[in-house]
DNA sequence: TTGCATATTTGCACGCGGTGCAGATATGTC
DNA sequence: GACATATCTGCACCGCGTGCAAATATGCAA
């Protein structure tokens, strides 16, 4: 009972476990998504892939479209994390700009990119994507508040993440439509630039 | 076999039915929807209200979500129409601003914010409510470009659509916590107001 | 009116995702 | 080794959604 341990500590065999599982039906999962496609691929496909029985999967996910949506999971901690580092007199829109710019780098593997097509290719995925950027847009438009010491439910903060929120979106849709080697977070700059050009005509 | 008659005519019988039935079952769902929430409303709850086998809801709407969801159907094509009715000259910011608040008087009615309610407060119709938003976006981003006479991937017209859509969104959420009886494009005003003010910073 | 082509409605069987429950099994601890 | 607890599993069940074929209703022409 005594919970008073730090958390450099050893996880132990049940933790250690645990997070193997997690990974296996996550890899399992994913891997027969990207061959036979998510609609195609039942819950028992990936039990059976994974070793487990497909009452368990529930036990890690709350979802099959979770296990695909689950990837992004930190994304929010991270804008918090990135805004909180942009000094608090930058301006709302260049803050947002630069929180997300700065947060993009850490979110993009090789994978990363057969993630997005899956999910773009997969409506029920897509669906479950928006609400992530939603709950997304909520926490940056906290945080830029916070940042600029403004009320919580301030109105310029809450446009200020839509808008940028919005063009996160953008540049991830362009970005999988190009086929260059392009970042993201190039297609993100570009979208801002022609924000900026079309508010001041 | 001869199809070669006006719109202004008699619907016939068959039509007519058809109608009705669309009707009373889109009516029986949303008084159930009322009462007992979404989740706890099954099919078969509805299509005994409505007077129709199970089966046959699947005749008249996609799923159940759908709906719900139809309701909003048209919107697409309001929204094209109210572009098409802006100046060429107007600015893109400008154009997409008035071409949404000119739609939004059209789109209200003492049942509009019950019905706002219930897909804010039910998961899976927030996430089919959204895949609707984004097809708004492409289609205004669509009917924007061609109005201006620009290529239709225009990347101003993109990022002013994502924006405009995203303000629309801010705007209806905040009308629904709102508890006056202003109506959405006051709130639209607002928030437009403000992204000019963080733009102009 | 009768008859025929076509559209609509219905019932049935089935697959799949998701949940509650209870027993079996594994882990941590004394 | 014994006990408390966490985890895994199988089972029964519900609800949404679909394919199919039979039954029913409508439109139309003779």
């Amino acid at each position: 009972m005594q919970e008073v341990q730090t958390a450099t500590e050893q996880p132990g065999l049940r933790e250690r476990k645990r997070a193997d599982t997690h990974a296996r039906i996550h890899q399992a999962a994913l891997a027969l998504f990207a061959r036979q496609g998510f609609e195609a691929t039942t819950l028992d496909d990936i039990a059976i892939a994974a070793g487990v029985s497909r009452r368990s999967l529930f036990h890690y996910f709350g979802s099959k479209e979770d296990i695909v949506l689950s990837t992004k999971a930190g994304l929010g901690e991270l804008i918090e994390a990135a805004v909180a580092r942009r000094p608090a007199d930058e301006p709302l829109l260049a803050m947002a700009e630069h929180a997300l710019t700065d947060m993009a780098g850490d979110f993009q593997g090789p994978e990363a990119r057969a993630l997005a097509r899956l999910i773009h290719d997969t409506p029920a995925l897509k669906a479950g994507d928006h609400a992530k950027y939603e709950m997304l847009e909520h926490r940056l438009a906290a945080a830029l508040a916070a940042q600029k010491r403004l009320p919580p439910d301030d109105l310029q903060a809450r446009v200020v993440a839509t808008t940028a929120i919005g063009v996160l979106r953008m540049a991830t849709e362009t970005w999988l439509a190009s086929d260059d080697d392009a970042g993201p977070e190039v297609h993100g700059k570009a979208a801002f630039m022609a924000l900026r050009a079309a508010a001041k005509a």
